[in-house]
DNA sequence: TTAAACTTTCAGAAATTATTGAAAGTTTAA
DNA sequence: TTAAACTTTCAATAATTTCTGAAAGTTTAA
């Protein structure tokens, strides 16, 4: 592969720019995605104006994502002795962000389905006997998914904190 | 829990809108989620009409999102002798549609972040030391963190094949 | 061939989601 | 207290995504 020349902050930029529309295709707003990534790049906190000014983006909007990365705990705030403002510092280590990414899916994407699922199971069909059949069968292999969805999530997180687990994982699959 | 009559018609319809939204937070369109929701829960194919009547969505949008349901090979064409049409019928094996779901996901997700740290690891970075070894770490952690996603997913496609290794993983984590 | 039956395409409209920016709210130092 | 420094909120607007429907394209039967 043919090396070339980056002056760090280009590199940074690429970065925040390239995560921005990958957040989009993983359903996370492109500011979110780029403060993420800005905050990720740097190894202390960023003020919101630094944020503004980096990612190019209105106080409001910074406000309302740097919140949202909160709320996923990817993000921390900060404050520094002797300084009015907050400052935010993203969580850097990859176990964590992946740990509290896939639990905060699992509890906004897998935890309506299941709640969907027993909703409709909990029901007695009334209709055409084998389309009744087909349905719930349906329906109890959904549950069946999720299951195994969260049995991998929780997996997951073992295999993070788990260096054995880690090359089991990998000579099994 | 307390039990209640409803026509299968209902539990259909229930299930569709649900698994709609449910869709929008998984990244996909209302329409798309909506047709695999409908397409599922019939054993038998139908035709764009038949979808355009039960989920209430024009002939184009119909066209649309079953092709992206075939692309993400959850959905068939079917035709039946002596029937102009064709009928389109979902994937119901629940390991088939897991599994074409990751792989289509890891295509879309994992790669382009694959292709984003290599094209950056490949560059030579000038600037301040600390803060490029900071980043050049965060790319590398993210390297390690993709490499161990797709361990994952092959993981889980090795489950769904083999009754063993369910238990195995149910049992270690 | 023709025309009926069907599928595909795509420009514009509608719906949804993200962002701005200014006003209101809060905290702190003096 | 006051006022400066900062944060939060939210109505309006912008950007993006999805959907419609009519026109164009294709296939098949006669």
């Amino acid at each position: 592969m043919y090396i070339w020349r980056m002056k760090l902050e280009e590199g940074r930029s690429k970065f925040i720019q390239a995560w921005g529309s990958l957040g989009s295709s993983w359903g996370i707003s492109k500011s979110m995605a780029q403060i993420h990534a800005l905050l990720l790049s740097y190894p202390e906190g960023l003020s919101a104006d630094e944020i503004m000014e980096q990612v190019q983006i209105s106080r409001g909007n910074v406000n309302t994502n740097v919140r949202e990365l909160i709320n996923w705990r990817l993000v921390r705030k900060e404050t520094v002795l002797g300084e009015r403002k907050e400052f935010f510092i993203a969580i850097h280590d990859v176990h964590s962000i992946a740990q509290n990414i896939m639990e905060e899916r699992k509890r906004r994407e897998l935890e309506p389905v299941r709640r969907l699922l027993n909703e409709l199971k909990a029901a007695k069909l009334e209709g055409n006997k084998e389309e009744i059949e087909h349905f719930q069968s349906l329906l109890s292999d959904l549950a069946d998914f999720v299951s195994q969805m969260e049995n991998l999530t929780n997996l997951m997180t073992k295999i993070n904190n788990n260096n054995y687990m880690k090359k089991l994982i990998k000579a099994i699959s």
